[in-house]
DNA sequence: CAGCCGTGGGA
DNA sequence: TTCCCAAGGCT
């Protein structure tokens, strides 16, 4: 596939005037914080994220820190983000990163990867934005902005590494500076310009360029991305249920105050068995806590 | 690899 | 109101 060149330097430039102020671009934001904000971000919106990772990273400025007190800790400062495994596992990886790195956020992809939650978006993010790295960030954003400007296609394909991050690459600059404008750009292009439901082109600084609209803005024909399932009623919310209980309970959450968040006696003692089995729950004497 | 994993806000 | 989906990752 042929890129219009100029999209690398419209997208950069673009956003130095565009980007929005958000915490994890203060200079002198600290790696750790850099990582802390990525796996919230992990399905997050932004606008949730930001005050719950400014408490996290006064109460816990280093992985040490974190490290240092017990996971459950970390599960009840998640609050309600969402997906607290995400909080077990990043206390994990605190852990993984005071025993193995001596506390510093690994700069290298295949040592972030070895981390527990950290994929392939997420090690690449932190090698790309907090240390500078050049290496092609891809998330759902670029995704989506790659399938219509350079791909013709309403909606990006299932995701694919191999081949988003090697359509990722070809856009980036070999400059560093350059290189982390574009990974940096190309999401932000797609967070709040080039966006999944109405995207506004008129804003867009490579409208003239973009492949989907010289094509007419072609209905996706391809694959669709599974449909969530429905929340209401779901294992997930009783999941949830009991999370929010937990969350706030400084005691053992007794399995007779359990009984009274689900009626479903089944699904209630699925959704808690699985609770315990992914160590978001434990039983200690008379009732449940967190770990 | 498809299914699973929370929560809330905007359209 | 209902539906969509949001800086993913794990099994």
């Amino acid at each position: 596939m042929s890129v219009p060149v100029e999209i690398p330097a419209r997208v950069a430039d673009w956003f130095a005037e565009n980007r929005r102020d958000l915490p994890w671009r203060d200079p002198g934001f600290p790696a750790w914080g850099t990582l802390v904000s990525e796996f919230m971000l992990q399905q997050t919106p932004v606008a949730r994220v930001i005050p719950r990772l400014a408490e996290w990273l006064e109460r816990w400025p280093t992985p040490q820190a974190l490290a240092s007190v017990p996971a459950g800790e970390a599960v009840r400062a998640w609050a309600n983000l969402g997906y607290p495994r995400r909080a077990l596992w990043l206390h994990a990886a605190a852990v993984q990163i005071t025993e193995r790195h001596g506390g510093v956020v690994p700069h290298n992809v295949d040592d972030l990867l070895a981390l527990t939650g950290v994929g392939d978006y997420t090690a690449r993010a932190v090698a790309a934005f907090a240390y500078g790295l050049r290496h092609p960030v891809v998330d759902t954003n670029t995704r989506r902005v790659i399938a219509r400007a350079l791909d013709g296609n309403a909606e990006p394909a299932p995701p694919s590494n191999t081949r988003d991050l090697a359509a990722m690459e070809r856009l980036l600059p070999d400059n560093l500076d350059d290189a982390h404008a574009v990974n940096a750009g190309m999401m932000e292009l797609g967070a709040i310009v080039c966006t999944a439901r109405s995207p506004r082109c008129d804003a867009c600084p490579i409208a003239d360029l973009c492949a989907w609209r010289q094509a007419g803005y072609p209905e996706y024909e391809g694959k669709r991305k599974a449909v969530q399932k429905k929340y209401e009623g779901s294992d997930r919310h009783v999941r949830g249920l009991i999370m929010a209980e937990l969350r706030a309970a400084h005691v053992p959450v007794t399995a007779l105050e359990i009984e009274t968040l689900w009626a479903d006696a089944p699904q209630r003692d699925r959704a808690l068995a699985g609770l315990v089995s992914d160590g978001l729950a434990v039983y200690a004497e008379t009732g449940y806590v967190l770990p």
